[in-house]
RNA sequence: GCUGCUGUAGCUCAGUGGUAGAGCGCCUCCUUGGUAAGGAGGAGGUCAUGGGUUCAACCCCCAUCAGCAGCUCCA
């Protein structure tokens, strides 16, 4: 006997041997044609799974749940590897996992897919769709299994098998019965019934990848494709592809003319253009206003910082092939630099030949170094003492990675008692960072960037407090620009992990504080253990975009580091020293990269305040050409970033051009309005406001502007100068 | 960094082993037109850079640089 019990708690009974299909076929006839797999005690299984002697808990996956779409999308990837195997015999077939919005499956084939080829394996894909195969399971011992997939001689597939789990390994067939002339694949599944369930699909694209991700080896396919409950939601998809297509910030960048990346500047180095310099600059005076009102500092700290300086805080050379080359000024340091990076990677022990051979070098080209002499058999960090002393004379410098290391370096200048903290310095720190060339993209993944950086210096008491500010302060910059729908990620320390500076109280106090402060902030979250820092617990913000794309911006983390590594300390009441703890945040990540995004977000249509031009004045004709000029003067006068349109176009092209440069208001000025002295709206929505005079269109964009209005895109402006 | 694709006018892109084209933009002129493209004329290119093959290279080959996609990475 087997009793099945469902969702809403009803409990059927079935005799021993009952498939989940049976099940479901009992539950409603209706709902056994749209099952496509079932989710057993937790697990999801095929349809075909018998039942004997158990107390289930069932549920019927359809195209209604992720987990049955996700089936799906596996089953299509294996259809799709038929047909490729069908068109191209030797192929070997390599990994093929369902992933968001579809799947892809890894080959090993010499011949290079191509869009055309899309063609004929989705042809080869309906049929086989067509034919309705069910998808069947069999199972066999490992060393049988072993045995037969030697004989095939997939070498991945075998080394697939190499790391499943188990004393079987499972394969399915595409047909009612595993035989020579059918597909099968080794593989966990589970699948959908049968081949016609698999929905609606597309093949997209086609990318190398490597086997396990491993760039010593084979370079594989990738072909990818996308699988849809039904040919609307397909569309759809496809549709907000092109959607995303039109948004791209580097395409929109272009064309309204924001920024530009120049080869002969430097691969990922964002120039700002006038427009995107006006989006960047209300950003910062919208932050900075916001973060006086909140006790923040402003500082400003130089774009290098002595190579001694990354050393102390452990980013030199730990981080090393992600950071520009050290600059020197002399032979001397940029050696000793070399003995100090040989004696860092000696693991503690005593000096290598390479560095013994160094020594020597520099033993008699600096007689004084020689004099001097260096413990070559004592333990590194002996030598490594050394060898800093040397430098602090003459030393290479760094383009900065980060900000906090200047920032550390501002709070240890002066004395600090408990008075003066919390202490909070911010800055739009400017970094550098090498990333790899294949990394580097528009202005979301660039080598030079600017961080909206600043840390708090405050003692343990006052850290939850600091931790809930930071994270309001988080909360009040995204409601700013209407990106309201954001959802927080808390990093916290995996318990069996030593990885992790500073100790368990505080740590406790920290992750207890960060966890209250995104409770008290009635925010989505979700705790991840082991995704902390190994400096500190942090938050990460989430956000969704227009199109319901999510980014990673701003973070808030906990430093129990590099107050230790610096050293810092403060005057308690007890007038005893004691270490600060740091808190760094970032509210837009960079401002690079957050322009990028707000780019995407708002398709270019800026909200007024942030618009690079905010209205374009428009004459019909000669004859109100001087009016124009003087409704353009009245607005600059007000402060309104305006252009002014007095050319020969027609009065149809000039709002066209203006409508194309996403400027939120239109003034168009001809003979009447001249006679009135008023001026006509028209928004880049293409919506006519009618006529006002110019102290009411001044008004009302003052208001809209000091509301920071229209925050959200495709909307109308709260504010109506008409 | 790896693999693949791409690099032609300011932008988007055609094109051919015998030294180059379109549309948009730009300039000039005509037009004075009322809510998303008025008309005419003109200027503008070392065909990414450096090598090679060839009587001849924008085109074929190699390298470099840059862009794109994916992989890997992101303190």
């Amino acid at each position: 006997m087997v009793k099945v019990r469902l969702p809403d708690g009803t409990v059927l009974e079935h005799p021993d041997g009952v498939t989940a299909a049976q099940i479901v076929e009992a539950i409603s006839p209706n709902l056994a044609r749209a099952a496509l797999a079932a989710k057993v005690n937790g697990r999801i299984v095929d349809l075909a799974t018998r039942f004997a002697n158990e107390e289930i808990d069932f549920r019927v996956l359809t195209f209604k749940d992720d987990e049955g779409l996700y089936v799906a999308r596996h089953s299509c990837a294996h259809v799709m590897a038929e047909a490729i195997c069908d068109l191209w015999p030797g192929t070997k077939l390599v990994y093929g996992p369902p992933v968001e919005n579809g799947f892809y499956y890894d080959i090993d084939l010499d011949h290079p897919l191509t869009p055309e080829d899309f063609e004929r394996i989705e042809a080869r894909m309906k049929e086989i769709v067509k034919e309705d195969r069910p998808f069947t399971r069999y199972e066999l011992p490992r060393d049988e299994a072993m045995r037969k997939l030697e004989a095939e001689g997939n070498e991945y597939k075998l080394d697939n098998a190499r790391r499943a789990d188990g004393e079987t390994l499972s394969f399915y067939v595409t047909g009612a019965e595993p035989g020579p002339r059918c597909f099968e694949d080794l593989c966990r599944g589970p699948h959908v019934p049968s081949t016609s369930k698999i929905g609606a699909f597309k093949i997209m694209q086609v990318a190398g990848a490597y086997h396990h991700g491993d760039a010593s080896k084979k370079m594989l396919q990738r072909v990818y494709g996308t699988t849809w409950p039904s040919k609307k939601e397909l569309r759809q998809h496809l549709q907000f592809l092109e959607e995303a297509r039109k948004r791209d910030h580097r395409r929109i960048g272009q064309e309204l003319g924001l920024f530009t990346v120049d080869p002969l500047v430097g691969t990922g180095l964002v120039l700002w253009k006038p427009r995107g310099a006006v989006i960047r600059r209300a950003l910062e005076q919208a932050i900075l206003e916001e973060l006086l009102r909140r006790g923040y500092q402003p500082v400003y700290t130089p774009h290098i910082g002595k190579l001694d300086l990354y050393r102390t805080s452990g980013h030199f050379p730990y981080y090393k092939e992600a950071q520009y080359p050290p600059l020197f000024d002399s032979d001397r340091a940029r050696e000793l630099n070399t003995l100090w990076e040989m004696a860092a990677a000696a693991g503690g022990g005593p000096a290598g030949e390479q560095e013994r051979a160094l020594w020597e070098k520099l033993a008699s080209t600096y007689p004084e170094l020689g004099k001097a002499g260096y413990p070559l058999d004592a333990p590194a960090e002996d030598r490594l003492t050394r060898i800093r002393a040397w430098l602090a004379q003459d030393d290479g410098y760094l383009l900065k990675p980060m900000n906090c290391p200047h920032h550390v370096r501002i709070f240890a200048s002066e004395p600090r008692s408990y008075r003066d903290l919390p202490v909070r310095l911010a800055e739009f720190g400017t970094v550098y960072r090498y990333e790899q060339s294949g990394e580097v993209s528009g202005m979301t993944r660039v080598r030079g960037f600017t961080q909206d950086d600043a840390h708090v210096f405050c003692t343990n008491e006052q850290l939850p407090e600091e931790l809930a500010d930071c994270i309001d302060l988080s909360r009040f910059a995204l409601g700013m620009i209407g990106l309201n729908d954001y959802r927080v990620r808390i990093g916290l320390r995996d318990p069996d992990s030593d990885k992790y500076i500073g100790v368990a109280e505080n740590w406790d106090l920290a992750e207890n504080a960060l966890r209250a402060a995104v409770r008290a902030a009635d925010m989505t979250y979700s705790e991840e253990e082991g995704e902390a820092a190994f400096y500190g617990p942090k938050v990460d913000f989430i956000v969704k975009d227009a199109i319901g794309r999510e980014w990673q911006l701003g973070t808030v983390q906990v430093d129990y580091n590099l107050p230790e590594r610096f050293g810092l300390e403060y005057v308690g009441a007890d007038n005893q020293t004691h270490r600060p703890v740091m808190v760094h945040r970032a509210l837009f990540g960079s401002l690079e990269r957050f322009v990028g995004i707000l780019i995407e977000h708002f398709a270019g249509a800026f909200p007024l305040w942030l618009a690079p031009i905010q209205a374009t004045v428009c004459s019909v004709s000669e004859k109100s050409a001087d009016y124009a000029r003087e409704v353009f003067d009245l607005c600059r006068k007000a402060n309104l970033r305006v252009e002014l349109d007095n050319s020969g176009e027609r009065i149809g092209a000039k709002i066209r051009k203006a409508t194309l440069m996403k400027v939120p208001y239109i003034l168009v000025i001809g003979e009447q309005e001249a006679q009135h002295r008023t001026v006509n709206v028209r928004t880049r929505e293409g919506k006519q406001l009618g006529s006002c005079t110019m102290p009411e269109f001044l008004a009302a964009c003052a208001q809209e502007i000091v509301t920071r209005g229209a925050a959200a895109p495709g909307e109308e402006g709260q504010a109506s100068p008409a």
